[in-house]
DNA sequence: TCGTTTGATTAGATAAACTAATCAAACGAG
DNA sequence: CTCGTTTGATTAGTTTATCTAATCAAACGA
């Protein structure tokens, strides 16, 4: 009989067209990896990866067990997370957080996790939104927190909180620019605005209130995060959009940096916390929004005695 | 992470409702299914079964695991049914063939599957309508041959032949019944009528074919097979529907056993292989029905030549 | 009360899976 | 072309998982 074992090696195989690689990904070393699709395919006799100089193809087999595979793992890892999860929050969970939000939430909502479930051996990981909702569907993921608007294919959201986005730049910048009225976000020349990274749902969603398309990029951000974007900006290398979540953490490690609230209606974007589609009251799901919010709630209050 | 093991013996378990029995049904010790089931409900963090004095419960986490493993399993074992067959008719097939057809048919079709494709590890397994089709879904079995109408639940049935029904009695019976004209179906009183145990799909339907429904029965049949049945027909316990592909054998086991064919429009059921639903083509399908097809046909043939 | 049935437990054997080391083929830079 | 590098196969030996056999304790029925 096939094994679960198997079909995990066999997916990473697909995903990383390596064999080392993907022996590397699930943690064991290369010659175990092979016996395993070695054994897959003797198993079902049939051939299923070519092995071709410095990579590899999927047979049309292949094809065919590793979509098979991949709803099988699934569908193995939900019943696991669901069972595991059932008494509340207790156990191993798993959470998805974005880039944009993470290193501002996750500090304060961890405490209070810890706090509130002595027991919950939590594991976070940071990804851009598409792979959390993907990592989600798949079982890898227990949950993610995310930002709307996105489609979330089905997932369930539950909205945490509303976060605005905030104009950051210069001091000089700043104050040059609402000199005489308040900036609207269409206003906005795309020229001197800094964005992070294509993927970062934070820029398509600043982009979108402006009603701009994404340009060439006036600077490579490379390494992409909030933190360094700030940075640039303080530096005069142009506005950004900061979401109030992060105007505490980055006020305190760019002091040069401005900020200005946009008059109403403000742009914003919200937190969500989504999870997948079940029938059931998920106990543990909702504790686990109403700390995330709380968290959250706590950071805007004290975002907003500042701008 | 659970394995597949693990649900493979604990669907065991909940079907049987025993560890030692279940163990047994997985050709393991009783040990060995114990200790896989407390690591299931280890790795879980949850009980799965209670241990109830010489008998088992599901908890309510359990029903849950248990409609989830069988779903897991039944994708993983029509993979590997899928991918084995996808070159035509090579590997394992396992057969299911209900009990009225079986040892009529299988005799001269595997012989005939023996010739055609001789690397074929072929395997039969003899159970009734319902029962095969369930495991024909569930991937227990590659194929079944049923007796249509049935409801196939969703199943593709490629007819094979049909199969006609004879009356069959003692010598006098018969005789005395077709003295003066060819005696309809609808004609047959239900107290000289000798069935099949309920559950046999041949009894239903030779019932369903008389405008009758199913009374207390006359004669206990016990083993309940149509050779039995034969043979207590041609003592004169009664009459009974014979289909036509069991004609020859039990002619020949019960020599002093009469046949009258019925005027047209002969009641029938249509002999037809089931398998699972699926997009692609089925070569090793199409080959095994025509075999099969051939098979029943030489049978009716030689049957027609006696009655 | 005693024999029987059933599942848990333990110790030891077997099989599955893994690692470390090595090899052969294929490629790319010099 | 040659040499160093990368990649997957192979082999040997170890670890881990899983199994069996034997035994035990609890619960039942005669």
């Amino acid at each position: 009989m096939l094994t679960l074992r198997q079909m995990t090696y066999f997916v990473a195989l697909a995903e990383r067209r390596s064999f080392s690689a993907a022996a590397e990904a699930v943690h064991v070393t290369q010659p175990a990896l092979s016996q395993q699709i070695k054994e897959m395919e003797a198993s079902l006799g049939t051939q299923l990866v070519e092995r071709l100089p410095r990579d590899i193809r999927l047979t049309r087999a292949g094809q065919v067990v590793l979509e098979r595979c991949h709803e099988i793992l699934a569908l193995t890892r939900n019943l696991e997370a669901e069972i595991r999860l059932s008494k509340g929050l207790t156990g191993r969970l798993t959470l998805g957080v974005i880039p944009t939000i993470a290193p501002y939430l996750l500090p304060r909502a961890l405490t209070r996790i810890k706090a509130a479930a002595l027991d919950l051996d939590m594991r976070v990981r940071e990804a851009q939104t598409a792979e959390l909702i993907a990592m989600v569907a798949a079982g890898q993921l227990d949950a993610a927190v995310i930002a709307l608007p996105y489609d979330t294919l089905g997932l369930m959201a539950e909205p945490l909180f509303t976060d605005r986005f905030l104009l950051a730049g210069s001091q000089a910048r700043i104050e040059a620019l609402t000199a005489q009225s308040a900036p609207r976000p269409t206003d906005l020349s795309p020229d001197t605005l800094l964005l992070l990274d294509e993927g970062h749902c934070l820029a398509d969603q600043a982009l979108d209130v402006c009603g701009l398309k994404r340009t060439r990029q006036t600077v490579d951000l490379g390494a992409s995060s909030l933190a360094t974007l700030c940075g640039l900006v303080a530096q005069g290398f142009g506005l950004t959009f900061l979401p109030e979540i992060a105007l505490c953490s980055e006020m305190a490690a760019s002091p040069d940096m401005a900020v200005r609230r946009f008059p109403d209606p403000q742009p914003e974007r919200t937190v969500a916390l989504v999870r997948r589609h079940s029938t059931e009251v998920k106990e543990w799901f909702t504790e686990l929004a109403a700390l995330l919010k709380d968290a959250g709630e706590e950071l805007l209050c004290e975002a907003r005695v500042r701008a």
